[in-house]
DNA sequence: TATGTACGGTGATTAATATCACTCTATCAC
DNA sequence: GTGATAGAGTGATATTAATCACCGTACATA
């Protein structure tokens, strides 16, 4: 629990002494490989997660198992919606699965409510874990009521790329269609456009971005 | 003051009498004519709202002026918005006008943190606050992003009609067309189809639900 | 009464996206 | 090496939605 202890307090500077410790008793450490499910729509939500290190995928399901993309967490973010969940046992009404090998604190969804009065830096974590969660979805919401498909992929991209610290994306175009509710096809013409347009590099597996 | 404090007791019923208290002596009545604009993206908050009476769209703009529905606001609810910019002066991203005539209850941004620590059924009600109106975006992120047309309008009126607790809603096909992002052709067109289905009635100025 | 205007209907056309059918290629298991 | 499989390219076609052009009607008001 030592290098987690210097983790928290790398990752979260802001919390006051007191609360590093709090989280250190009453967090639990998961290491969760990459690919996995760790919550899913309908269900109870008993924990809240704080992301140490890794990428988590936040995404919405429809009845045909499209996994639309909302946005990602990354070290040093938490869950919005399942700090919400503290008050009445509510379900989640989205999913998140890791999208690279992660590991995540768990906290359980009391000590939540116990914080929030407790801890004047918790508090303001949690505001603003809602304001920044709120707004992403914002920015998708945008993308899909007001933009084609091109500029949607630009965005998924770009998003991607400040996301991973990468301009190599792995990822292929069918996982593309499904994030944002198209078809491989659709997809693999509109990516071909922006490569001729000199704005990616498509390979097998990844895409490598040029200028976006 | 006197008809307020009767409406605040009887709209948020869970608050404790030193919050209704509080609420009385720090909020600021405003009466708001139909077809206000109350909060503009970009705008700086200063204040959170409590809605006494009336209805309130909450809407995102494009750089065109389209006027993307979002959700509604009714009596006894808050902007969750206005909540998460308590930290950091920050602006907002939505924009919120009055869709009928309203009372609402302005509430400045510093009671907003005082009274987190102070009374816990505002604790509740701000994170249930929260919660509602992320699922509400999730509705309309599902239909946006799941749906055809034809099952957004649907799903627009039957909003409308919940809201206005009437199966008349008085909108015109132009006012729908913007609010979903489309053309009012396509809009008349498709709502003719649902009139032929007989699920609605069209007229001029209002459109009456019959089977939705 | 005349007239301007907002609402709404509709045909024709175009654009965007989805779907279908098929091919090619790299990789992996055997 | 052989075959199976997943990723990717592409032409043809269908569907959905957007755009353009125009008309009719109700209503307010000058």
């Amino acid at each position: 629990m030592i290098a987690t202890s210097k983790e928290v307090k790398a990752l979260f500077p802001e919390f006051e002494p007191a609360l590093w410790a709090s989280i250190e008793q009453e967090g639990t450490l998961k290491e969760i490989p990459a690919g996995n499910i760790i919550m899913r729509t309908g269900q109870f939500i008993r924990s809240t997660v704080l992301v140490l290190e890794g990428l988590i995928k936040v995404y919405r399901t429809d009845d045909d198992g499209n996994e639309f993309f909302m946005y990602h967490l990354g070290p040093g973010q938490a869950c919005a919606l399942s700090m919400t969940c503290a008050i009445g046992q509510q379900t989640s009404q989205i999913s998140a699965k890791t999208s690279k090998d992660s590991v995540v604190l768990q906290i359980p969804i009391e000590k939540m409510d116990e914080w929030m009065g407790e801890y004047r830096s918790w508090y303001q974590f949690v505001v603003q874990t809602y304001r920044s969660r709120f707004d992403e979805l914002l920015q998708t919401l945008d993308s899909i009521a007001f933009r084609h498909m091109d500029e949607r992929i630009e965005f998924y991209l770009k998003r991607h790329r400040d996301r991973l610290g990468t301009h190599v994306i792995p990822v292929t175009h069918q996982e593309i269609a499904q994030e944002l509710n198209s078809s491989r096809e659709v997809i693999s013409r509109l990516l071909k456009k922006l490569a001729e347009r000199g704005k990616i590099k498509l390979s097998r597996y990844h895409i490598e971005i040029l200028d976006l």
